[in-house]
DNA sequence: AGGAATTAGTAAACTCCTCAGCATTATTGA
DNA sequence: TCAATAATGCTGAGGAGTTTACTAATTCCT
């Protein structure tokens, strides 16, 4: 517990701070309010919101028409726009860019499809023309972000790369931090898209009021992400949640129960969206299929429940739009498991949770800057 | 994020805390030392250290001979003994208690064995003759105790019971915490074993460098505690770690291996300990059970580790003595498994580590206190 | 229309803290 | 005994927040 001594300069910057995040994420407030929220007396709030608002943190709204007694007060806001985030989602059949203002709020958003088999360069370059059309339509260049978080597949290591395994082709020795640092000089973060896709689950999806989250990101393939005590854990070497790999969780081959249901007609795009379907139709094929799916998945999540004892599993990814016919039988395969069942959730997020969490993570990049650096003037902070 | 607004009082609280912090585990320091460690400057540490030494806080060292040139300086060290934390085992066999000051120097210690089938009450007595003792040796009364911490086999929910199960015959019922506070007026907290284990290793055990560890309490019962990110994790209900309930993974059996060897003599006490050393000998039958057992064991782990990824897997209990044939199988086992085998190590805490974990816990409950209710004067907190 | 009530903004006095610098004191070595 | 060295103690300067009091701008009520 490194607790530093602290003299007055610093004292004032930690009271600034307090009022940032006085600020943010209310309605524009008068000074009363914030010096109720931050602790502090009137007049100190005044000179120190006065300062924000000369170096461009926060915003003056002078007063309008009230409809309370008294003289009307002047309300201050945190100028969001000073600074930008950008989340971004390399998936295997699709690419997602978004940006954020500094309070979340999402300015623009663009998506493309990618074939699964591209190479990684054909990827990365689609990337960047992704970016290219987000940055074009807010009229934005790459110095107004600020942080960039990217979200992979496949466990991504200290270094931002997927050595382990990916099913990217080729993706293990490339490295798309160095990739976007020639665009970027603010920091760049890689990360697991599980790992995001649960961060975005607390941020803005069903599970916002739980500090331990099983997060499932279901589909074709399976994986996890792990919210422990309200933050993501990533494990010593960022391979957290990689729990499908263990030949007893039958997680590699659960859908396989899907595909080879009987009846699946040839012609089906999808043969798992099919056999949900039929399944909540009432077939009977389908119906075993789905069990048989839940069944092994289960294994998996009683593993994880037991190991964790989290609040709630948020069950995500592609087969999440069939939730109302998996999470039956889950559940019902987990009370045979678990010592404590949690509570089971859908995401509501659609395929959307990657890339938001990405989002998250770069905002929560830059408010650790903040903490650390304290606030200086809005500027891109350099990598 | 409640960064909330600090006067100058409060800065003064925290420098004062930056300074206990600084004396804290290092050896008499003069006032420039400390200046240097807390970065403050010289006459700032001069009147706050002054502030605690009149507070009971701190001792002064008056300067001896000393071997420099110029005026020799006073030291000033952390009066560890102004309080004590009290760490309790309540085992099945044993129950152990250990004092410590302040700064977690053990100051005494003492065990007693307890039936197996004792009954709750029973055994509380018998904690509370332990108790007795050990204050009496150490010239103690319970209001010279600032915090207790209590280690029980079964997870511990968050009212201090183990509700769930608990291989303590009638223990389901019964609530330490309440009964310990009619002795007690400070905080007094109940854990699981395995985890307060766990804590032990990371503080005086093998696991001192690691902040994501996976420790295994292995005996005729098989259990975990995890740490990660540095602080324990319990879990939402407090019963993280406790994958040993999934039937998938055979720990409650996996020690039948050893007890079913054929050869061990009906002699023997423990049939484990005749194996493992029949094993180190070179015995083909033991040789096998013990591969037996490691390989149901290394599935329950294999799953944490690919949970967790931690560093480091900590192998500790009543079993930990016989590493030495167990963690090459387990070895073996575990890089079938996983992706990336962590370090094994051997717990050498002995059985001496619920309590030591336990008495970790006290002293970071009471420096939790100082922390939110700043260093008034050394006296016992209320729970 | 005018005054009372209410709330916001502002300035001065005050308290508390840290810091820098200088004089003082205690000790060693020549 | 005297220089050199290093710790101590003291005093004044400066910064930051709080309190208090006063002024300004509204609305509500008579």
């Amino acid at each position: 517990m490194a607790t530093t001594g602290t003299d007055m300069s610093r004292m004032r910057e930690m009271n600034q701070l307090s009022i940032v995040w006085a600020l943010r994420g209310n309605p524009p407030s008068t000074v009363t309010e914030l010096a109720g929220r931050a602790g502090l007396s009137r007049p100190a709030v005044d000179v120190l919101v006065q300062a924000l608002v000369t170096d461009g943190w926060a915003e003056v709204e002078e007063p309008g028409a009230s409809s309370v007694v008294g003289r009307p007060a002047r309300r201050f806001r945190f100028r969001a726009t000073a600074g930008h985030a950008l989340g971004i989602d390399i998936g295997v059949h699709k690419i997602l860019v978004m940006v954020s203002d500094l309070e979340g709020d999402i300015v623009r958003t663009a998506r493309r499809p990618v074939d699964p088999e591209a190479a990684p360069e054909a990827r990365l370059a689609a990337v960047d023309s992704v970016i290219d059309e987000v940055l074009a339509d807010a009229g934005m260049t790459p110095s107004d972000i600020w942080a960039v978080t990217v979200g992979v597949t496949g466990p991504v290591d200290a270094t931002g790369r997927t050595t382990l395994f990916s099913p990217l082709p080729g993706w293990h020795t490339t490295d798309p931090a160095a990739h976007l640092a020639t665009r970027f000089t603010c920091p760049v973060q890689v990360e697991n898209d599980c790992k995001l896709a649960a961060v975005a689950e607390r941020w803005k999806g069903v599970a916002q009021d739980a500090d331990d989250i099983v997060f499932l990101l279901a589909g074709l393939r399976t994986g996890a992400g792990l919210i422990l005590d309200g933050t993501l854990r990533r494990g010593h070497g960022g391979a957290a949640g990689e729990i499908g790999a263990l030949k007893a969780v039958r997680w590699l081959t659960a859908p396989d129960h899907l595909e080879s249901c009987p009846g699946v007609p040839a012609t089906a795009g999808e043969a798992a969206a099919w056999v949900f379907q039929a399944a909540r139709e009432g077939d009977r094929d389908a119906k075993t299929a789905v069990r048989r799916y839940a069944r092994d998945l289960a294994i998996g999540v009683a593993a994880l429940v037991l190991a964790l004892d989290p609040q709630v599993v948020v069950y995500g990814g592609g087969f999440s739009r069939s939730a109302d016919v998996i999470l039956d039988p889950l559940r019902r395969e987990l009370t045979k498991h678990c010592l404590r069942l949690p509570e089971l959730r859908t995401s509501t997020l659609g395929d959307e949770s990657v890339a938001l969490g990405a989002l998250r993570l770069a905002l929560d990049e830059i408010d650790s800057r903040l903490l650390r650096d304290g606030l200086a003037a809005p500027t891109a902070p350099r990598g």
